[in-house]
DNA sequence: GTTTCCACTTGATCTCGGTCAAAGCAACTG
DNA sequence: CAGTTGCTTTGACCGAGATCAAGTGGAAAC
């Protein structure tokens, strides 16, 4: 088995997702040490892998599928405060209980490390603290960017913004480019997209139909989505820090 | 003078935060290599520390005031993501540009440290790589948390949710308890706490006076406020997670 | 002392998105 | 095949919060 260990080569024999989201940088000793420790774990759409405070056994990254991470209030009010797509890490490294669900939004396979052996690697590599350093600070501007959404974007914008993300992640999963039209599945029912949004499901199947209408978005079936130009869904975002992402 | 290396042994002669903020567990010769690289800075009220998009040279904590993290679009419409209280931690180690403006909203004095000597220091010094992950991870959490106050709170359990988050910090720096009636100084203007929750001053103002009004605060003048039960305003802000903080 | 300013309050009205209800539609099931 | 189920769409109505507009009160400035 051949280990590749930039970030670069992403990608060994079984596990494509692995490198790229520990170990890049990594030494050949570090990734033998770690495959030690792996496995893999596989979940049915809706299933709740981690419950709000349970106490984390594992950390691990997003192989296919879809899970979200959510919260929800007493009287059943849900709110999406994260969504994990492949090559996304999941897990707190320090942390015995996690804060909010981990939900299998789809069919969802995981490479998984065990904890405690996981954290004593990164007791005593510094590479890894430093990677995962640096993919938390990530998920925090990741983060930060919804809350402009969700506090200050209407229904349309916010429509308009998870699809941005939608289709930019998918694109660059895909290695497909952003100039064209693109095209891809929605991972999302239309509850899904509610939660993550702050919305109603009625609110979000309107204004998607109204996107349409507005020949911003293409549909094929429910789920199909083609976004004839880029530009002018941005535009619907009212997304400034497009981050020179179509340059 | 005397150095205090431990989490619980806050505060040296001259800088209250910084061994709490990024030396917890540091080594003497460490905290004396951060004392050579160390400056202070003060800003006034309303002055934008950094602007969004501009090449951080720095990193640090605040030692006096309030700062906040905000994200404006080109219309105007303005989001905080971010609220810097005393003790906290500002810059990204590894990033060259600041995703958002950090803004003085008090009078602040920061305690930093430049950049480039600092990141060298997380390069060859674990311990500070594995305390910044810890508190980013920290950050992460609360991003969350109040994620899920801006897509499905209420206007009053917005406010509820401020004025909680509020007292605990105040009462966590001031060495108070949560048990009989709190009292502390808003440190916010009206707009400020409405760029927070994702609401407008006059909504902020009403709900203040509706949670005055029936009896969940008390005010006086318009920046003190008393809270004379925690566990009910706790009840306003529908927070479940109230964290064990009135065990 | 009164003027100005700024943060705040309060009121009247409007609107976006929530709520409730019905119905469409594709995929299964027996 | 009819019947169920789950996801989605659409319509009618309503209300929380936004918007627009005065007005208050206290502290600094002249």
């Amino acid at each position: 088995m051949t280990l590749k260990a930039s970030y670069e080569h992403v990608g060994c024999d079984d596990c494509p997702i692995r490198h790229r989201a520990v170990c890049a940088h990594c030494e050949k000793d570090e990734l033998e040490e770690l495959e030690a420790i792996k496995y893999y774990r596989s979940f049915e759409a809706g299933q709740t892998i981690i419950w709000s405070g349970d106490p984390m056994s594992f950390v691990g990254s997003v192989v296919s599928g879809i899970a979200s991470l959510t919260q929800t209030m007493e009287d059943g009010r849900t709110q999406m405060v994260g969504l994990l797509l492949p090559s996304d890490f999941v897990g707190r490294p320090g942390r015995e209980a996690a804060p909010y669900d981990v939900v299998a939004t789809t069919d969802l396979v995981m490479c998984c490390f065990r904890r405690a052996p996981f954290e004593e690697m990164i007791a005593t590599t510094p590479h890894i603290a430093q990677r995962l350093l640096e993919m938390t600070l990530d998920e925090l501007d990741a983060a930060r960017e919804w809350m402009l959404v969700l506090g200050r974007k209407t229904a349309r914008e916010k429509i308009a913004s998870l699809l941005s993300i939608i289709a930019r992640r998918d694109a660059s999963v895909n290695r497909k480019g952003l100039s064209g039209p693109i095209a891809f599945d929605l991972p999302l029912t239309r509850e899904a997209m509610a939660d993550y949004l702050g919305l109603t499901l009625e609110t979000v199947s309107r204004q998607i139909s109204a996107l349409k209408k507005d020949q911003v978005i293409q549909l094929e079936g429910k789920r199909h989505v083609i976004i004839p130009d880029m530009r002018s869904l941005l535009d619907e975002a009212g997304d400034d820090s497009d981050g020179g992402f179509l340059v």
